[in-house]
DNA sequence: GTCGTGATAGCCT
DNA sequence: GGCTATCACGACG
């Protein structure tokens, strides 16, 4: 397929820089999962960035945990955790070992492996709603606690490509569901594709 | 379309 | 024991 022999697999050093900037390089990038031989990709359209200790949305606020010590490793890992009981977020963690930051993928656009989405995601009726959000994205491309610590800088079974690098607007936001940050909960540093009908929620208030 | 609410379990004070 | 980087569904009009 031309679009493989297009891509190149992000390297360690794209994730190896400010978190902010990943998080907006990050749009329009594509999330490839290979699983059973196959391969299902979307398209990022939608980043949150949790960029260290200091923030108070991180959830490296508290120090290192069994949870959350993969952040502190080394950029280009997968940081997945379980929220709410039910359902599975992934971040990719960002800057070098011992720092704690990571972009949350919030929201992506199907590109291959549509059929085996929908399989993946029975609740879902229309294709909007088989990867418009970050439980969502997990339970459509089968992400879950497995995958916690994968290094997604080499093929295998979860990696990056830089996709086709079509140009698109960018618009920037507060980040969803984290009332309570104090003075982080309303810093700008969610980031989307500008009227990406993937795209989590509306752009902003 | 928007709003309110229940599901469900691991994490951390 | 309280909270959570979520989602789906039903009520409303």
């Amino acid at each position: 397929m031309l679009l493989n022999i297009m891509s190149a697999v992000l390297p360690r050093s794209f994730y190896d820089r400010d978190t902010i900037e990943v998080a907006r390089d990050l749009l329009g990038k594509v999330l490839v999962r290979e699983i059973d031989g196959s391969r299902l990709s979307v398209k990022i359209v939608e980043t949150e960035a949790y960029v260290g200790p200091h923030d108070k949305a991180c959830h490296a606020r508290n120090g290192m945990t069994a949870r959350n010590r993969v952040m502190f490793g080394e950029p280009g890992h997968a940081y997945v955790y379980f929220i709410y009981g039910m359902y599975y977020c992934l971040n990719l963690v960002t800057e070098k070992a011992g720092y704690p930051a990571a972009v949350l993928i919030r929201a992506g656009e199907p590109l291959e492996g549509e059929d085996t989405m929908r399989a993946l995601r029975t609740k879902a009726r229309k294709i909007k709603d088989l990867t418009s959000g970050p439980g969502k994205l997990c339970q459509a491309m089968s992400i879950d606690r497995e995958l916690n610590g994968a290094d997604v800088c080499r093929k295998g079974p979860l990696y990056l490509e830089t996709g086709m690098g079509d140009s698109h607007e960018i618009a920037s936001c507060k980040r969803i569901g984290v009332e309570y940050a104090g003075e982080y909960k309303d810093k700008p540093w969610r980031f989307l594709l500008k009227d990406n009908p993937f795209i989590s929620k509306a752009e902003c208030k």
